[in-house]
DNA sequence: TTATAACGTGTGATCGTTTTCATCTATAGT
DNA sequence: ACTATAGATGAAAACGATCACACGTTATAA
């Protein structure tokens, strides 16, 4: 409630000089200035948001768009955000939602982290037409004031299918994700092109969206027409864990007749009996690295567009198969 | 970019008659304000948040202060309190970290839903003097500026002790929270209460912190004076999967030799083997509920304090013990 | 001693809105 | 034809901070 104003009058000097002293400006007598901090402590002063970022125009805000709060919720990836923010003085605000996406055009945020399928293209390339500092983590945007840093989908991918055909699969079905994600059309295409370089492969896709109940579907279809052992390359871990919900209830077993490799190394994947064989990547590094690419965007310093690498986790999801 | 004042420029009229036509006032000629609005749609206008609020002294923001990001990030919670907000035309943002905590002095929320154990109470009381709205999820603090949402836990406890109990367990651990948590507070003041009612049970507490290390520790512990089967009551799941971590690498079975209970039932629970029983209750609704109150207090309107049920979830991991 | 610089402080414009109040026009009532 | 009234618009004062600039003082150099 207390205003700069307050401080002046009871400190009997002018607004300006309090508020050079609470900036920590060395126009001001060490003097005064304790007198005037003195004063703010007691009157429990706290500049105003508002007024303070419509003159400064920054808000030191940075906002990170998800698509949900829900599902897989990056908890790492957001504390990577988080400490390099605020270790640079920056605080970090999470918002999801199409309305959300005004605080950008708005000003409340100096930048914005963007890990958001609802968010479009389009856009995102209005606001940082209107100068706004944007960095998106699930497609690619070329713009001064864009900058990408993606997962390295392709090898993932390719990690995955050389595992499985390592492991002697032939028979082998990938669950596709949702329409018009990034990561999932980047993913396909790798398994498409690794496939294609053997003769001897039977390859199948099935549609999927990233979530369980897709991996349920996909599990029944192929269940239905099972034969011969085959493996299935879900293009994320939560339809590979709907894959094990289903397949739970029927007399196939998972690692033996159905082979499973996911994508993500998401947590729950820790829990699976057997150990589901998967792609990993630092989620806190991820966060991490596209803080600093948005700060250095904000600073107008040169950031180029950056991919994180990728590992495979093996599991017994996936077994041997030997080649007849 | 574009400001009121181009738009009033622009189309020959005051940046007043701008104002009132951009925020639907029936002041303005249907014909006026019909220009005013192809104007501000062609420059692409879009409000200053930080002018308006200066001078509207509220911003449509709610803040959600957590803990952390990482650990049981309450996906479904957040989801509640977003969909009740954005349907009374408010946004949501997502905060952790003790500096977040200024957003609330500084105006930057019209008011904030606290489930943050680091946001000690002196400091929220310190904000609801100062006039700002606050609901609590995670503490009793009676003030006229703040409201309480709060599990039903002592409720939770007695049933995860009476399940036990019901079971023939008759030698029980519990396994503690955070010191200074409400919801552990509460969940082991229930616990002593309920075996107190008994003269033949053999009841010990271990210390916990609701995080899977600390499971894996009681764990050990038990294992090592282990004798004949016991029952644990972990006062959250997180620390029951920790335990089940543990005990995995040892000859000891969950729900034969070790019986355990959890609380939250959170989606890590539906894929231990054996089930995990847990005490379980809407994330949403609670969320929800939180929302609603926050936004009767903006509005100054009676908000009673209100405490959302929590089930047992029965599960594998506790067994039957024949009494003897 | 005087010119000048350095220093501390105050004045006032400004950021982009909202909103009160005044002004002006047109219409209606007499 | 003249006033009263309603309706449309504009002028200007906030909101609370920052900051360029101007203004006195005092210390320093010529």
């Amino acid at each position: 409630m207390a205003s700069i104003k307050d401080i002046a009058k009871q400190a009997g000097v002018s607004i300006s000089t309090v508020s050079y002293a609470l900036n920590g400006s060395t126009k001001v007598t060490e003097e005064t200035a304790a007198k005037i901090v003195a004063i703010a402590k007691e009157l429990n002063y706290v500049p105003n948001a508002a007024a303070r970022s419509l003159k400064k125009r920054e808000t030191n805000i940075i906002g990170v768009f998800l698509t949900n709060y829900g599902g897989a919720f990056y908890g790492q990836l957001l504390q990577g955000i988080q400490d390099t923010l605020s270790s640079k003085g920056y605080e970090m605000i999470v918002c999801s939602g199409k309305e959300s996406h005004r605080f950008i055009p708005e000003r409340m945020i100096d930048g914005a982290i963007v890990l958001d399928y609802y968010f479009s293209s389009a856009e995102l390339i209005r606001h940082a037409d209107a100068g706004h500092k944007i960095v998106v983590m699930d497609r690619e945007l070329t713009h001064p004031n864009i900058n990408q840093v993606l997962l390295h989908n392709t090898s993932g991918a390719t990690l995955a299918i050389d595992y499985l055909i390592e492991k002697g699969h032939r028979k082998i079905y990938a669950i596709t994700g949702p329409e018009g994600s990034y990561d999932a059309t980047q993913r396909i295409e790798a398994v498409r092109q690794s496939v294609a370089r053997y003769s001897d492969i039977e390859y199948q896709e099935l549609p999927g969206d990233f979530n369980k109940p897709a991996g349920e579907k996909a599990a029944e279809q192929i269940t239905k027409n099972f034969t011969t052992p085959v493996a299935v390359f879900c293009l994320n871990d939560e339809m590979a864990i709907g894959m094990y919900n289903y397949l739970a209830k029927t007399k196939y077993e998972v690692g033996k007749d159905i082979h499973i490799i996911g994508f993500d190394n998401i947590e729950l994947t820790h829990y699976t009996q057997p150990r589901l064989a998967t792609i990993d990547y630092s989620e806190r590094k991820w966060g991490a690295v596209s803080a600093e690419h948005l700060l250095k965007l904000i600073a107008n310093e040169k950031a180029e567009n950056e991919r994180i690498y990728v590992t495979l986790i093996p599991g017994e999801s996936v077994g041997n198969i030997s080649s007849n």
